[in-house]
DNA sequence: GTCTATAGGCTGATAGAC
DNA sequence: GTCTATCAGCCTATAGAC
């Protein structure tokens, strides 16, 4: 009849925020939860009672980050035969630039919370054999992907689909450069965050990206 | 008078290369020097021997890699004001694109360790703190960098620093995007590499490109 | 150069009081 | 739900024989 019991102070969540920052820092295997438990003002036993174990407390902090941080939602991804098939792609291409640029945070100022979970995330992205990856493609983002592709085909028709996977990456790789190696670019902005302006950068990529399509705005109409 | 005392059966190298591959698969925190040392068919002790403690095999495994792995030698970043100047600043860049490609051995078949390296790196440029990329960017990654900058202001003249910083992102984001994320790629391609052919993948990039850019190679001569 | 043996410390998980 | 105390196992680094 009421609402759930709510646990007052939240140890859970203290526990998900403190290791994410830790493993951002050092790692899965960097950090022990000893450590994680001192961070979130909370005893070391709580986390296999909350978790099951570390690897437990691990999938929490990659769950929580996708679920706060990654919109769910982009247009569906347009039909090639619909009689205004080129303007929903073109709007679906600069909806994917602004969601992945969004979820990446890019040119925002990033709460350490957010930024620790990007370098969580993209450590996991670089296994080549990650069990957790899986399930996460699938709920966060092979549904980006498809919807991407899908624009891409239609603006540019008569590609292989490995040439489609190229130009999906000429897309999605400048988005995610930024994001994957920031020790990299801070080494080439004499230590500035990269890029300042989310907006100007969406632009240029949408931009560039229809220069490369041979397609202008104004063709898409008709 | 008569060559270095060369050690016989090189116990280093072998340490060095059973390092590359598990710290590849466990990350540095994720494996002993036990473990090392048994895969290298060697006693433990050898790497506080041969290279002073555990971090010493880490920063040893980093620039072997880069130095068998990674082309040194770029064209020299063309002069903007020379006569040939935008004929050279395409043979910078399409240069860049191959050499970048080759060294993340793309759509060859990588030998275990060359994969393994790739993993280690990838772990190591998406860390914001990393304290071995200064000094490996300076020796291995900035000319490269710089090279392509400076083709792309001469193809396309008149943008401000931060677009400059923009369009390489989408001549290297590409190219990296795949090492970056093997386990999301195999996700998507159904397990199989990808991808399967390095000069097309370099000759659409290029092509995308020189679209985007508004040049075609038969200007660029005059 | 290579080995064995070991010191000293940290790890994740858990049993059991409250 | 939260705590303390503790176990068994692992870690890196090193001392010292050969």
């Amino acid at each position: 009849m009421n609402a759930e019991p709510e646990p007052r102070s939240d140890v859970k969540q203290r526990l998900v925020e403190a290791a994410t920052l830790l493993f951002a820092q050092h790692g899965f295997d960097g950090v022990g939860i000893r450590e994680i438990a001192a961070a979130a003002d909370a005893n070391s036993a709580m986390v296999a009672y909350h978790f099951g174990s570390k690897e437990g407390l691990y999938r929490a902090v990659l769950r929580a980050g996708f679920e706060k941080g990654c919109a769910k939602d982009l247009p569906p991804p347009p039909q090639a035969d619909a009689p205004e098939a080129k303007m929903a792609a073109l709007a679906g291409l600069r909806a994917h630039i602004e969601t992945m640029a969004s979820d990446l945070k890019l040119g925002e100022h990033t709460s350490g919370l957010d930024e620790a979970f990007m370098g969580i995330l993209m450590r996991e992205l670089g296994r080549v054999d990650s069990p957790y990856l899986p399930e996460l493609d699938r709920e966060f983002m092979a549904g980006k992907f498809e919807q991407l592709a899908a624009c891409l085909r239609i603006l540019r028709p008569g590609l292989t689909e490995d040439q489609v996977m190229y130009l999906c990456g000429t897309v999605s790789g400048p988005l995610l450069l930024y994001r994957f190696i920031p020790g990299v670019i801070r080494l080439r902005t004499g230590g500035k965050p990269f890029p300042e302006d989310r907006e100007a950068l969406c632009a240029f990529l949408y931009d560039h990206t229809l220069r490369a399509l041979g397609v202008s705005p104004a063709d898409a109409g008709a």
